[in-house]
DNA sequence: GCTTGTCTTGCGAACGTTCACAATCCGCGC
DNA sequence: GCGCGGATTGTGAACGTTCGCAAGACAAGC
């Protein structure tokens, strides 16, 4: 396993078995255009021969650019890679497939701590762009690369919490208004909204509008059931559903559906549901946003509108790379998935 | 958002204004012992003034080494990020910080078409080393990185179906003997192996052998539940579990418990003993391996061996960095994760 | 006071590319 | 036969850093 040791090839050595200089070398193999078809064919040859490859450290150095997107998963304080949603990492994968259907290489890192940016900070040199994905919520993160962006970064965010900044984002007013359609055509007839509204996650925020707005055009008064902060999103869920249950909407059928803004929180309230023996989707209906794998093995199965992370790596990559001057504020759209929930008949 | 414009600043501009010669700004910012105190405050200060970062493209071809790990992940041939295994997403995202830990910038890919490896094999020159993360299986892949390995780089491989290669894995041996033990803990006489042998998964073999291994020195007869190829691991399992009903191995009690290899498996499993109204944990007792958050919400909850995905990077980072000569075959441990599906009393 | 040694810094080159520009070759028309 | 334009290729420099080597400063020792 010592590596050969053998130096690696360069251009000069192909130059030299193809019988030609060094910079021929150079622009037959990046394809330009000035290159006789026979010279081409010779330099090719002889490349092969060698197992020569570009530096790409030289390659860059010389052209200015890096070929290279950076891209930023923000995590919470303290326990970094573990506590990320896996919608998260469908992203990041699918930011890292559309990136490199472009050409470019991914520089993938995972930040939680401030002094960590720093590194970062230097992106300059190490990368064309940056996509930032923080689904979570972390201040001082943000704050950090809101500074990136008012320098004239290319940076491309999803999840931020700041509207003035661009991002691409699910359609989540869609989202909302889609749930609620979903749930009056199962027949239900008083759906709720389960979340928080004065949270930084505009995206919850942006659910609960859409719900809004859907619930007045039906000509129904919107509901809120609101969480507080807990341990992790199925408590919050937990918890206000439980609250919903004591102080009687259920049984006086003030409610008869819950649309919780995430995932997460809908299987915390089919916790608290099925603890208080009501049941789902018959007495109550429940439905989430997220698409969680967990959702398909709840009991019963959770229906959730999907957010769609192919598009919505793509629409990143996009935003980054093809920052001309039309920085597009995109909305991603995502679909419903009907499960057991709220199947009422 | 047009970028500045202005040329970054290089090493000889704060060189100037520090009122020092470039090689002397390069040594006191990379922390040679060579400078004095007050030359490097000078020089430091300069660099800050000017917003100045050593440019690392440059520094990379100096000093020939890169300070990057390239990661590829092997995806199914066709959908790329989204059939990923949310335990690779999990490695993936501790490979990144544990590497980011040792200083080291992570490449990210995913990989399926055999194309597209050609791109990585020329990570000489992009990488300092590679950590293949491959929990599916795709021969051409595996080929190609087995070649990688022939020529002495330096690769470490999660997954590997070839014995050959060095690997770092979940001590499946070690969960093979944890799960039976708790399952002849719980109260279970006829413990089952439900998965295949003859796969190149050798994960699952190896869970077999501890399996097996327990079995005998408890005194039993090991037995084997087989799958066959079918679209999903969840398919194979709830076809493996449908067989073992319809010959009547519940009902007359040659089994009463079923390990299997994957807690897809074993999902699939739960479906088809549902299905048959065949109780579980009463009538039968399931788990599986991987701690998906799946099981966390099945009915009942699915009781599992976890793997680390915090150890696993970690093996898998120092495998590729320390790659002296003691490349070693690490077996990360795994934990028992007791749930409702094997609680029988 | 001159040598010796240590500490600190400057000088020049090198890493392997790509790019602008000049040079060459060729065929062709006047 | 000479010059001219288009198609190819060579020449030289540059990208911004790190590294080997040598030079300078300064204190100590004889």
């Amino acid at each position: 396993m010592s590596g050969g040791s053998r130096r690696r090839p360069t251009s000069f050595d192909v130059a030299e078995r193809a019988g030609v200089s060094q910079p021929t070398v150079s622009r037959a193999l990046s394809g330009s255009p000035a290159i006789a078809e026979a010279t081409r064919r010779k330099v090719i040859e002889a490349a092969e021969a060698l197992g020569y490859f570009v530096d790409e450290r030289a390659a860059r150095l010389r052209r200015g650019s890096t070929g290279t997107l950076a891209v930023v998963v923000i995590c919470r304080e303290g326990d970094s890679a573990s506590s990320i949603n896996p919608f998260a990492y469908a992203l990041l994968g699918s930011v890292c497939v559309a990136a490199s259907e472009r050409g470019f290489e991914t520089l993938v890192s995972f930040q939680a701590r401030e002094g960590a940016f720093f590194g970062h900070y230097q992106e300059q040199g190490r990368a064309d762009g940056l996509v930032v994905i923080g689904t979570t919520t972390n201040a001082a993160a943000w704050e950090h690369f809101r500074g990136l962006d008012a320098e004239g970064r290319q940076v491309a965010y999803w999840g931020s919490p700041f509207d003035e900044l661009d991002w691409v984002r699910s359609d989540n007013r869609a989202a909302g208004r889609l749930a609620v359609e979903h749930l009056l055509a199962a027949g239900y007839k008083r759906p709720c909204f389960l979340g928080a509204l004065n949270t930084p996650q505009m995206q919850f925020t942006e659910r609960y509008e859409g719900y809004a707005e859907a619930m007045q055009s039906a000509g129904l008064e919107p509901c809120l059931a609101p969480t507080v902060n807990a341990a992790s999103r199925e408590e919050e869920g937990r918890r206000a559903a439980r609250r919903l249950i004591e102080r009687g909407a259920i049984e006086q059928g003030d409610v008869d559906a819950v649309f919780a803004a995430c995932d997460a929180m809908a299987l915390g309230a089919l916790e608290a549901f099925a603890a208080a023996d009501i049941a789902v989707p018959q007495q109550v209906g429940v439905m989430g946003f997220d698409d969680l794998v967990a959702g398909r093995y709840s009991r019963p199965p959770l229906t959730t509108i999907a957010p769609d992370p192919a598009e919505a790596g793509a629409a990143l990559v996009e935003a980054v790379l093809d920052d001309g001057e039309v920085k597009a504020r995109r909305r991603v759209p995502v679909k419903l998935v009907k499960r057991g929930s709220t199947a009422r008949w």
